[in-house]
DNA sequence: TACACGTGGAT
DNA sequence: TATCCAAGTGT
């Protein structure tokens, strides 16, 4: 028996009784499937950088909703982005709305299990298509995510940091050896993963429950958590932001659509001006104004908001907007190329597709209804 | 290749 | 509190 067979054997036999009960891995209705492969994809899209537990609630309400391919495909994208609020890395849910396209147009509304065709969608890539065939197919196809670059990178004592190009491609190898040699290739995947995300944590390792502890030549050294090393990390640059509240007699607010791309790009937001420098309370005055806003505009508070890249300094604004008409001639002429605004019931606000950021800015501004998910809860940062 | 892309849990 | 980093992908 080789190395490889072994440990694949040890995963296999482990993953049952310590697999957590999450909703994707409970059901088919597709006998000729281990797993349905449309809700399988779902999961894995939302799991890219994204942790379990927030990924249960968004692919319950996702998978209610859009339950096939051709459900997601017959909706616009916009409603995708909808229902992906609050999970962040808001691209996905754009292609993943395109790859439900592709699916209906090319495969007859049914996700593909071979592993060249998913890679081929939009928003699947090498991890992705693996994880797919082999959970929901069986397929012998590798994978490589965190959890499997620092398992394998610790049962070998592979040096190197994780992101380093040389041990990804160390592991991606290893992990082929690996899938090669199992038995049930999509059980031994999932089983790494879930051992890398229990088990075999990047701090305080539990390897006294380690089905491989046995032969974890990093836990030999003394030492796992030196593996793998850890990975140098971009500085985050200062943006300042001014959010503008602005409502209209009847209670409605004023909301503008980001251009597409970019940070939150695509998603509505209150009327917002950012700044690689800060804005004084005149310069934020003047502009509020040229938005459309009432002389009783007033700032309303503040919060950081801290996404991996940047730190954002949110000052938020509010008042009334001035009436329509002037409202309209304000802003065509404050900035003719002005993003697309809409004025919206508390209500629709909660349905339009929005970055947790500026849902927090509504919420500061006593905008009810404005977060339809479960509580966000980024820590309630001091004024900027 | 290196970088941008969100958010919140864990420590 | 600050830092790490989580079932990555596209450019």
């Amino acid at each position: 028996m080789t190395a490889a067979q072994r440990t694949a054997g040890l995963l296999e036999g482990w993953f049952p009784s310590a697999a957590r009960p999450l909703p994707w891995r409970t059901n088919t209705h597709d006998p000729g499937q281990v797993r349905d492969a449309w809700g399988t994809l779902v999961a894995e899209v939302m799991l890219q950088q994204t942790q379990v537990s927030r990924v249960v609630p968004a692919w319950l309400a996702f998978m209610a909703r859009f339950p096939t391919p051709g459900a997601l495909a017959r909706a616009q994208e916009e409603e995708a982005l909808a229902a992906w609020s609050g999970l962040g890395y808001y691209r996905r849910a754009r292609l993943l709305h395109a790859a439900a396209l592709r699916i209906v147009a090319e495969h007859h509304g049914l996700t593909p299990t071979d592993p060249r065709a998913l890679r081929a969608l939009p928003g699947v890539g090498r991890y992705t298509a693996g994880a797919v065939a082999s959970i929901a197919a069986g397929a012998p196809a590798a994978i490589v995510d965190g959890n499997v670059l620092r398992v394998l990178a610790r049962l070998h004592a592979r040096p190197g940091a994780a992101g380093w190009a040389p041990l990804v491609r160390w592991a991606w190898a290893q992990s082929e050896r690996l899938v090669a040699a199992a038995s049930r290739p999509g059980v031994c995947n999932e089983a790494i993963m879930e051992l890398g995300a229990t088990v075999c944590t990047p701090a305080a390792p539990a390897c006294v429950r380690c089905p491989l502890a046995g032969q974890c030549r990093a836990r030999a050294l003394g030492a796992p958590e030196r593996f793998p090393a850890p990975k140098a990390r971009a500085a985050r640059t200062d943006l300042h932001a001014l959010a503008l509240v602005l409502r209209d007699a009847s209670g409605r607010v004023l909301c503008q659509r980001r251009a597409p791309g970019g940070l939150w790009g695509g998603l509505w937001q209150a009327a917002t001006l950012e700044s690689a420098a800060p804005i004084d309370d005149a310069g934020a005055h003047a502009w509020a104004r040229m938005r459309g806003a009432g002389a009783g505009v007033r700032p309303l508070g503040g919060f950081v908001w801290l996404t991996t890249h940047r730190r954002v300094r949110f000052r938020v604004w509010g008042g009334a907007g001035v009436c329509c008409l002037r409202r309209r001639a304000a802003q065509s002429a404050a900035s003719p190329a002005a993003p697309p605004t809409r004025w919206v019931s508390p209500a629709e606000l909660a349905q339009l597709p929005m970055g947790s950021a500026q849902r927090r800015v509504f919420e500061l501004a006593g905008v009810g209804a404005a977060d339809p998910r479960p509580a966000a809860a980024q820590p309630r940062g001091p004024l900027p």
